[in-house]
DNA sequence: TTTTCATATGCATATATGTTCATATGTTAA
DNA sequence: TTAACATATGAACATATATGCATATGAAAA
């Protein structure tokens, strides 16, 4: 049975009701899995550069080198990752192919956490 | 001088003035390593399930334990940086220490997140 | 077709980080 | 004070991942 587990601490804590009506509310494995692999992309630094740069424009991939004064393998290589996770979109005009961002809960997100480190810094 | 440089590729590209007009609008150094930062605290597993534990509560860390199945150690480890980074507040009540969610920009972002897995799962 | 150029990709390496074990800290009860 | 308990922390190990080099791919120009 379940009441014998032996827990951490003793009858106080964990309080099981609080615990069912958080589970209750809980993302699935699956849906953490894919928010936390999304936040993955926007938690290295090169990366978010990238993305705050083509936040309102497109840019090709030595654009994004020149501006970001990177490697164009490395620039290639993160935007493939971003690719990947169907973050950002491209479209190829003769030799350069332009990224952009593929939908707008990713500006939604990116200014939202620039709002929050903003009010940060105020304090 | 700047422009006898030697760029990745030719004339058409970089594209200077749209390189100069992103610039003005980038997020400097400093903002950029603390987004990332926050959002390496959201791309693990482990912490994000936390964090989602107590977006409406307030839990003590053995209730994390019990709840989300994990070594006492790893939640404590997870706590602190979470702890460092401000993102979560706690307060002592006897022997247990409650944890919450320490301003609503974590609520926000998260919920934000969740609604655009949400509507990727739908297409 | 051959060359040139913009971009992509495989591989190797250095670095970062999550987890666990063992133990320390700090609070309450005996 | 001592014992019991909730939480924190240091160290070690295993794993993940960002970057750069070399090279491949694919499009345009010669």
């Amino acid at each position: 049975m379940d009441n014998e587990k032996e827990y951490i601490c003793g009858e106080k804590c964990p309080h099981y009701k609080k615990i069912n009506e958080v589970k209750l509310t809980e993302p699935t494995d699956k849906q953490i899995e894919k928010i936390s692999d999304m936040f993955k992309l926007f938690s290295d630094n090169t990366r978010l550069r990238i993305i705050c740069s083509i936040l309102n424009t497109e840019l090709c991939v030595c654009d994004l080198c020149e501006l970001l004064n990177l490697n164009q393998s490395t620039v290639s290589h993160q935007l493939q990752l971003l690719r990947n996770a169907k973050l950002v979109k491209y479209r190829r005009e003769g030799k350069q192919i332009y990224y952009s961002l593929q939908d707008e809960h990713i500006e939604k997100i990116i200014s939202l956490s620039l709002e929050h480190i903003l009010e940060e810094e105020g304090k």
